[in-house]
DNA sequence: ACACCCTCCTGGAGGC
DNA sequence: TGCCTCCAGGAGGGTG
């Protein structure tokens, strides 16, 4: 499932194609992936806007265009942005068809071509006025220079709630998922269902640490392919290589040698090592 | 405040 | 081989 790390991967492909490019014609095939306005309102009035800036904020792509609106992408669980150049050839197919998964397409007066393929439908597209109605309940930034070892501190003491519930919670801290709460939580050597308040100062930098290490590491490598994820191109990650814990039920940790164990926890799938992860 | 449930979807996995 | 049921999971909503 993309979380930061693929979306981030995405959107740094986008900044080098996208920017500068004016919207041509918009076919949205399922209304239900568009989330505001009305599919056709979408239609109509995403068309000759330009785009001019690419940016994320947790795991939304922020589209700026002009004049001013922002298209915003979240791709969920299965959510895809694939990029096609120009079609120069005579005749050819244009948009690619024949895939009942791409949902919205999205051409350019280049040429080019920006569609949304997602298999299970519920990635969202908005077009809005101001980006704050959707990403203004959004938490901190795990990779800004204001997330510190404090802030993080100080976000977890007041919830007695589970640590790996409160991290999965986007309005606390946007960008992270099942996965790299996970691989977090390992690196930190702190259990999924310890109490987020009963954290010391200690181990909350040690899990601060974890999650931009983690997050890191995972851009560093295009992001994490389990099934779905690629990137603009349609190329998996390769972070999938670098996983401590997820998908890794009964194999040994890699710090203690102990199996790692599922668990489920706030209805997720859970992974961890019994032995070195505390409660 | 927090745990739990449901909904949205569909491909893949498991049971028989 | 084939059919059927179940399941995962991000986010938003509702309930206890």
């Amino acid at each position: 499932m993309p979380e930061l790390p693929e979306v981030e991967t995405v959107v740094r492909g986008l900044q080098t194609r996208l920017v500068g490019e004016v919207v041509a014609e918009v076919c949205v095939r399922w209304p239900r992936i568009i989330a505001t306005p009305a599919a056709d309102r979408f239609e109509r009035e995403l068309c000759g806007r330009q785009i001019i800036q690419v940016t994320r904020r947790g795991k939304f792509v922020v589209m700026a265009l002009e004049p001013s609106k922002s298209l915003l992408v979240h791709l969920r669980m299965t959510g895809q942005l694939l990029w096609a150049e120009p079609i120069t050839t005579a005749g050819a197919p244009e948009p690619p068809d024949g895939d009942v998964h791409r949902h919205v397409f999205i051409r350019f007066a280049s040429g080019a071509t920006l569609s949304f393929r997602d298999q299970r439908k519920f990635g969202r597209l908005y077009l809005v006025d101001d980006p704050q109605d959707v990403l203004g309940g959004l938490g901190d930034e795990p990779l800004a220079a204001s997330f510190t070892p404090q802030v993080l501190g100080a976000l977890l003491r007041p919830h007695r709630r589970r640590i790996k519930p409160l991290l999965l919670e986007q309005r606390i801290l946007a960008g992270l998922g099942n996965i790299y709460v996970d691989e977090a939580l390992w690196e930190a050597s702190i259990h999924p269902l310890r109490q987020a308040h009963t954290l010391s100062d200690v181990e909350a930098e040690r899990l601060h640490a974890a999650i931009r290490l983690v997050l890191q590491r995972a851009i560093d490598n295009r992001g994490t392919t389990l099934r779905d994820y690629c990137d603009l191109q349609g190329q998996p990650g390769r972070n999938q290589e670098y996983l401590a814990v997820r998908n890794r039920e009964g194999e040994a940790c890699y710090r203690c040698g102990q199996a790692i164990e599922r668990a489920v926890v706030g209805g997720r799938g859970t992974y961890y090592c019994p032995r070195c992860q505390s409660v």
